[in-house]
DNA sequence: CTCGACTCCTGTTAGC
DNA sequence: TGCTAACAGGAGTCGA
């Protein structure tokens, strides 16, 4: 499903949508439309405006606008895909659909000249809203630093992927990547999240660098080395192990009962 | 403030 | 073959 990485494909994806004159809007799906958002206001908010900027906090993807219009925020929820030209941002999405049906077009805006950008969701989990409040969202897992994990653990004793996967604290790890962040840095994600020494959490943090970089590379959350087992059935890809399944912060979690302690 | 439980959505897949 | 039920998880809300 779309994570950090996937909206950071997406976002490179949008920045082909910049400087281009936006002549048409389309928002079919008014539960799609977030925070009291209408398609008449959000029409008349983009219309005759460009994209400028593309940036993105956590999963959520914002497109500034010009001549001092509001920034736009989309989020991806589960299957959400960004199309910009017919062209995806992304190649396969784990659990969603290999479809495109254009029913499934939640939102969408045309450029002068021809062309479009589209956000695509079979579920309808995603959405779009206007000036999204970022400051709701904690720091983006791509820039964390040592320190910024130890005040996101701090002395909870909330489960460790509780408050990895808590957006307001850092934002941009789903379940994916969280259970391969926890399974490559040997960690139980069972563990009271302050409970961890210093150099578990360094572990963590070069566990969280490494997974996020390699996966961006590879291009998708789900191509880590855990994924493939990631299975009722399945076994550790490191030692073999029985994975050990169980609902964690509210989401399937797999993990090694073995190295990950 | 913290944290877990619950709810929303619907395409896909397993099973009968 | 055709149907049903379980399953998936990001994010918001609510209550202890």
């Amino acid at each position: 499903m779309p994570e950090g990485i996937e909206i950071e494909l997406y976002r490179r994806t949008a920045e082909r949508a910049l400087e281009r004159t936006i002549t048409a809007v389309a928002a079919p799906d008014a539960w799609f439309l977030k925070r009291g958002l209408t398609a008449t206001v959000l029409t008349d908010a983009l219309t005759g405006r460009r994209f400028v900027a593309a940036r993105r906090r956590g999963k959520l993807l914002l497109l500034d606008t010009s001549d001092g219009g509001p920034v736009l925020g989309l989020r991806f929820g589960m299957t959400g895909r960004l199309v910009v030209d017919g062209r995806q941002g992304i190649e396969e999405l784990e659990y969603g659909s290999a479809r495109d049906l254009a029913a499934w077009d939640r939102f969408a805006v045309e450029f002068a000249g021809g062309g479009q950008l589209r956000l695509n969701d079979p579920r309808r989990l995603g959405g779009v809203e206007l000036d999204p409040d970022e400051s709701r969202l904690g720091l983006d897992a791509f820039s964390i630093r040592p320190r910024d994990l130890r005040a996101v653990l701090g002395t909870s004793t909330a489960p460790l992927k509780a408050r990895l996967m808590d957006q307001a604290r850092i934002a941009g790890i789903g379940n994916l990547l969280c259970d391969e962040i926890l399974w490559r840095a040997g960690l139980d994600p069972a563990r009271p999240a302050g409970s961890l020494s210093d150099g578990e959490r360094g572990r963590l943090l070069r566990s969280m660098r490494a997974v996020l970089t390699e996966l961006l590379a590879a291009g998708g959350s789900h191509l880590g080395r855990l994924q493939a087992a990631r299975e009722r059935g399945g076994r550790c890809p490191r030692d073999g192990t029985p994975l050990e399944r169980r609902t964690i912060g509210g989401r399937t979690t797999y993990s090694c009962p073995k190295h990950q302690r």
